[in-house]
DNA sequence: CGCTAATTTGATCAGACTCAAGTGAAGTGG
DNA sequence: CCACTTCACTTGAGTCTGATCAAATTAGCG
């Protein structure tokens, strides 16, 4: 893991941070100065029950945060990607392991640092919790997909709101395995994978290589979702 | 339904709104001053698409908040008891239906006069930000549930977390049915039933009456919960 | 007391899981 | 450059948990 410090305005949308000039540095407050981290594939970035000294963004790349059953059942809560921020919390430990996708480019910003800056900066404060909002709606979207959809709704709604989330609506580069996939949805690795080889049959999607997802009917791929 | 006007600090736990002495009024901001609302059994508080005027909290009984898909699945996002605050929305619509359980009252506060109000008081804001992450701790809570536990694992978990919330901790009265325990599990209505009733043989719980459980074996239960 | 709705219980079914094997792609080293 | 290893993914066969369908029982209510 590669650290540097980046002074970035916490709200703005994910830019490398070093590629910002140092013109703008007077122009955000010294407290929003957050660490740029490198992340190779599957690091982990901070674990369950650690104290939440950062809240984070993703520059680039994705994060996924995710809880454990006793067993080693594995939930994945959420995948966050470039300009999402996770690792917000109310109390004092994370409740998440949060861990590099792949290769990850995230910034840490310092808890107190931002805390007592929003208390001067309702603006900064206001997106904060624009923030948090997002992720509840987010996690109450899961809980209907994981409570009541079936395999196909549930990747077809996974394929179309990841589909929203990227620059290219109808090709889909997945930075995840199925593995991931599959403790995001509740599913196994097999029925991921049957159930996409399923869509690709029937014409619904292309799958060109693992990795790669092409939505070739988006409407019917709505239709499933329900 | 039956309205009253009440005023009533937003951050106070609940309590009859119209048994607050007239010497409290002055120390409360008129701008909080909310509406006192009786529900019958099942009636709609708001519904999913309406515009989002009001937040509410639980004076007494149980609200549920659910969500349907468009072929009727239902999937009942949370119950709220007593002191809860929901209906919180980022945008201006509700994304979820509200209904009472059984008999209940709410305080409906008007939005606009909170978020003008929380401008100025900030810790009014703060109480607002922390029932936010308390529905957010409870989504994801429920995602894990969802996503990765089994039938009695879900019932195990859904009854100690129902205990927790009540005063008499060790005898559950059910507000809800069977059919919204159902929703809320992600489960059928059959299997929940079998379920407790398999929980009531292993003599973990006991079933005196079908809205009353008594918690026998509480340790049992949080192994059971996975 | 009789009606209706809610709940429980039973029997069968199906969707997703488990276990197992096969395929393919990426990378390594000779 | 190609054989070899490894890992991720796919596919198949059989199983199991929870769903569905159906019936019986109980509770609530006029």
């Amino acid at each position: 893991m590669h650290t540097a410090l980046a002074i970035e305005n916490f709200t703005s949308t994910a830019i490398a941070a070093r590629s910002i000039p140092p013109t703008c540095v007077a122009d955000v407050p010294a407290a929003t100065a957050g660490l740029v981290r490198s992340h190779e594939k599957d690091e982990e970035i901070f674990a369950e029950g650690h104290r939440a000294a950062f809240v984070y963004k993703v520059v680039s790349g994705a994060v996924r945060t995710s809880r454990l059953l006793c067993d080693g059942r594995r939930q994945i809560d959420a995948f966050h990607l470039s300009g999402d921020i996770f690792g917000i919390e109310a109390g004092d430990e994370h409740r998440f392991t949060a861990e590099s996708v792949g290769n990850t480019v995230v910034i840490a910003y310092r808890r107190c640092s931002i805390e007592a800056l929003a208390a001067s900066d309702s603006a900064l404060a206001q997106q904060f919790v624009v923030g948090m909002m997002r992720s509840l709606e987010r996690a109450q979207d899961h809980v209907l997909l994981l409570g009541r959809k079936n395999a196909i709704e549930r990747i077809a709604s996974f394929l179309l709101d990841l589909a929203e989330r990227i620059p290219d609506k109808a090709v889909v580069d997945l930075p995840m395995s199925r593995i991931d996939i599959a403790d995001h949805l509740g599913l196994t690795i097999e029925t991921v994978s049957r159930t996409l080889s399923q869509l690709e049959r029937e014409a619904v999607i292309g799958l060109p290589s693992t990795r790669r997802i092409v939505l070739r009917n988006k409407t019917a791929l709505q239709r499933l979702a329900a």
